[in-house]
DNA sequence: CGCGCTCATGCA
DNA sequence: GCATGAGCGCGG
């Protein structure tokens, strides 16, 4: 039997399966989906068994067997095997980095390597031959591996100061040899336990007859006879109050066993969950459920968009519909973005369904992260709730597959596999005759243009086929057939849920234009209106949200006198001033340097920190509210662990008046006492150079304006801007998403953006401007060459340009845009290009990357 | 990617 | 004449 593996080599010569032969030992083990370790060259590397077959026409000189299975159950279910595939052709990334991103970082390779002695390597009598001509250094060497064993060939080279050349002799003298080890970087957690010997009566026997001074050792007896079950070393320890070696003696003589075990390392073991009961559901809550559970319980393949207003009552609906696929005895995934998947959210899942949860973000350490995975692998759980990669969870039985919050940008991972959880979802529903559902308050486009959209099929059909006829049947071939499965696109179904819960009212949302407050000569971060609105509801004791979304484009620092702004020296970009240890940083390679006092170009002390961050508003509340209590919520407060839960917890317990924070105070929360949302800088994100600017500040506005006013208080929402009379602002305040889509579908349709057309960024960079150029420049025209060649009429190559942010790191950045209608796939095209400039790649080290679908246009 | 093989260049 | 180093192509 022969296996085709991936190998843990991202290149693009080793970007293919290789055939090792499976040693009879090993058959029961090795299934599609193994880790193994392989001979590569001259080294061992890691591999994905992608493939077994029985295929006798290969070089038998050439083929190598497997020299180890790494796990007792393979790690990745055929079916994840597969999608790894049309993922890596989807995306264009090499296969292996989509296999790695499907397992978690714990089980990413860590290679060893290590030194071991021959066994006749000390000669006859030791002192005679071969041994005799070495230096005196290197049969110290070689006596120092034989009493180890084996050495790390690193702390070998470390011991003996680093003359890898000695060792290498060594080694061609055949006296020493190398071994190498694939280790995985974190393995199960295991806790010394103690169990009593099984005897009872042996345990009182024993009591009664051991010396009085062993009192410490018959107290431990007395206790196990108590509590016969095995219990943690530790927890014994103090219980009791002694030591281990009490405990020890006692193993010594036999009386009980203390053995390593495999725990998991639970994230929530010190909390409990409440149990909770299914919600009576309102009636368009009740006939979303039902058409959901439907399509779950005749297990079709089925896509639902569902759109549902803020506090519509969706989770409830998910956790319903869950329920439906559980009974079937199948699996549910969960997606939410990482930002909302707070204690709140997981609360209600484990709260619903127990133990049956596993939850998967990263927050968590790499250790409970595998654990958690674990569960999931070992069938412990069947409902998991996750961030983007959560989609990767090797369930078999996957029946339904929410995707919450679906227009989330964070659903596009920003490095290689570029995916997007979303469309994943689909590919792997499919596979599973699943159903998914995208919820949303603010669908996004691509998601609204989906429930238009004609199958790819019924297009195929009506077209007449695939261009240029039937493909060969080559592997490339092969793999394409496997894919159209995967491909596949059914139209999406449109639900809707116009109303909230308990037929609360959306809140009313003002517009106030600041550019009006400014004239009347109000130059406060605060509008007069939103001013009354805090003070109001600090007097009847409510509370408010307060929202300015930086996204990293806080302030700048800028010389009044002569215009100098502070500039990263690596990167084209603003330094962003830090409060907190007063310095100025670089957001993209991190350089920082002192805060400024005086200009370095002119001399100046008129130095201003123009924009206004977080922490100003905080500041500036204080001065304004004498006593107020403000929590800041942002990336500088949260990146402890636990503290995002500790902000969240003290806000609810009405231990602060003010919640104030960027996006992440946009997601998901429900507090009873808020009745007062101001977006203090609306059009922040309106202004970015991005086409997708409108949507996303509509979707921030009504994603904020959402969280007030959710139960008995009714709420209101100031939104502060200088574009009022802009549409995703206007639509936004009144609460209609309806024509918000319609105006910008018709915008992007006009200017051929997607959904209508799809994109595909390819960005070059490299340490200098002319190479890089020229370089960019012959890229566009292979692209466009290609593009001709192939006949695709419907593709537009644009660019190239340098990049929004021209250089990072001392890199120059470039990038070429393709532009094309329609589902067929022009990854070939793509792929043949890049290749074109592999030597440029290598010669140069210039990097060319590659996003299919890109959600930022940096 | 990392290795070893090849070939060019430099000094005895 | 051989030793040292960067570039190339290969890996089952």
């Amino acid at each position: 039997m022969y296996a085709k593996v991936i190998v843990d080599v991202p290149a693009k010569q080793t970007n293919r399966a290789f055939d090792y032969f499976v040693p009879e030992a090993m058959r029961s083990w090795v299934a599609i989906g193994s880790r193994v370790g392989v001979p590569f060259g001259p080294r061992k590397v890691q591999g994905f068994v992608i493939d077994l077959h029985t295929r006798s026409d290969l070089d038998p000189s050439k083929v190598k067997p497997i020299s180890e299975v790494m796990d007792l159950y393979p790690p990745l279910t055929p079916d994840l095997v597969q999608l790894a595939g049309w993922i890596s052709r989807t995306y264009l990334c090499h296969e292996i980095t989509a296999l790695q991103a499907m397992i978690p970082g714990a089980l990413k390779a860590k290679y060893e390597r290590h030194v071991k002695a021959a066994d006749d390597s000390l000669g006859g009598n030791g002192e005679s031959g071969q041994f005799a001509m070495l230096l005196p250094e290197q049969r110290e060497m070689i006596r120092y591996v034989r009493d180890k064993g084996s050495v790390q060939l690193e702390s070998l080279l470390e011991k003996f100061g680093s003359d890898a050349a000695l060792i290498k002799q060594l080694m061609a003298e055949g006296l020493l040899y190398e071994v190498q080890m694939i280790k995985d970087r974190m393995a199960a957690k295991k806790v010394l336990t103690v169990f009593p010997a099984d005897n009872a009566e042996l345990l009182k026997e024993a009591e009664s007859q051991l010396p009085a001074r062993a009192a410490k050792q018959k107290e431990v007896l007395r206790y196990l006879a108590d509590h016969p079950a095995p219990i943690k070393l530790t927890e014994l320890l103090h219980e009791l109050g002694i030591s281990a070696g009490t405990v020890k003696s006692l193993a010594d003589k036999g009386l009980l066993t203390i053995k390593e075990v495999e725990v998991f390392r639970d994230p929530y073991a010190k909390r409990s969950f409440a149990k909770t009961r299914p919600l009576p559901l309102m009636p368009e809550q009740q006939q979303v459920y039902g058409r959901i559970s439907r399509a779950v319980a005749a297990r079709e393949h089925r896509v639902f968009l569902l759109h549902g207003v803020t506090g519509s009552g969706k989770t409830e609906v998910y956790l319903q519909s869950i329920q439906t696929c559980l009974d079937q005895g199948r699996e549910a995934i969960v997606l939410v973005p990482e930002i909302s998947l707070t204690p709140q959210m997981v609360e209600r899942f484990k709260g619903r369904f127990g133990d049956q949860v596993a939850v998967l973000h990263s927050r968590l350490s790499h250790g409970e992260r595998y654990d958690e995975w674990r569960k999931i692998m070992l069938r412990q759980v069947s409902v998991v709730i996750g961030a983007r990669s959560a989609i990767f969870a090797p369930f078999t039985k996957i029946g339904l597959i929410i995707i919450d919050e679906e227009h989330e940008s964070s659903y596009k991972q920003e490095e290689s596999p570029k995916y997007h959880a979303r469309d994943v979802a689909v590919a792997r529903a499919s596979q599973h005759d699943a159903v998914v559902v995208l919820g949303s308050a603010t669908p996004s486009l691509e998601s609204m243009h989906g429930t238009l959209a004609v199958s790819a099929a019924a297009r195929r059909a009506a077209t007449g086929g695939m261009p240029g006829g039937a493909p060969a049947i080559t592997e490339a071939g092969a793999a394409a057939a496997a894919d159209t499965a995967l491909n596949e696109r059914v139209p999406f179904e449109l639900l809707t849920m116009h109303n909230r819960v308990e037929g609360r009212p959306l809140p009313p949302v003002h517009i106030i234009d600041m550019r009006e407050e400014l004239r009347t000569g109000n130059r406060s971060m605060f509008s007069r209106a939103l001013y009354k609105a805090i003070e109001e509801r600090l007097h009847k004791k409510e509370q408010t949200v307060l929202l300015l979304n930086r996204r990293g484009y806080s302030t700048f620092v800028m010389c009044r006198t002569c215009g100098y702004v502070a500039q990263c020296p690596h990167c084209d970009i603003s330094l962003t001033f830090h409060q907190s240890s007063r310095a100025i940083r670089c957001h993209y390679c991190g350089y920082a340097e002192r805060e400024l006092t005086v200009c370095p170009s002119c001399g100046s002390e008129h130095i201003r920190h123009f924009g206004t961050g977080t922490q100003r508003v905080e500041e500036e509340l204080g001065k304004l509210f004498p006593g107020i209590r403000v929590i800041r919520m942002d990336v500088d407060t949260t990146t402890e662990k636990g503290s995002h839960e500790k902000w969240l917890t003290m806000f609810r317990n009405r231990q602060a008046d003010v919640l104030l924070g960027t996006q992440m105070v946009a997601k998901g929360l429900d507090f009873p006492h808020v009745t007062l949302v101001g977006a203090l800088a609306a059009d922040t994100v309106l202004n970015l150079p991005d086409f997708r600017a409108a949507e996303r500040t509509f979707q921030l506005l009504t994603q904020v304006a959402g969280r007030a006013g959710r139960h008995e208080l009714p709420g209101e929402v100031f939104v502060q801007t200088y574009a009022p009379e802009h549409y995703s602002i206007i639509s936004a305040s009144r609460h209609d998403y309806r024509s918000f889509i319609d105006k910008e579908m018709t915008l992007r349709k006009l200017h051929q953006y997607p959904p209508f057309h799809r994109l595909i960024l390819i960005t070059l960079s490299h340490e200098q401007i002319p190479l890089l150029m020229r370089t960019a420049e012959s890229m566009a025209v292979r692209l466009k060459e290609l593009a001709k060649e192939s006949g695709l009429s419907q593709v537009e190559i644009l660019g190239p340009v340098a990049s929004p942010i021209a250089r990072i790191k001392d890199r120059y950045r470039f990038q070429c845009m393709i532009k094309y209608r329609g589902e067929a796939s022009i990854s070939g095209l793509v792929k043949r290009a890049v290749a074109s400039f592999e030597d440029v790649e290598r010669q140069h080290k210039m990097t060319i990357s590659v996003d299919v679908d890109p959600q930022v246009l940096m």
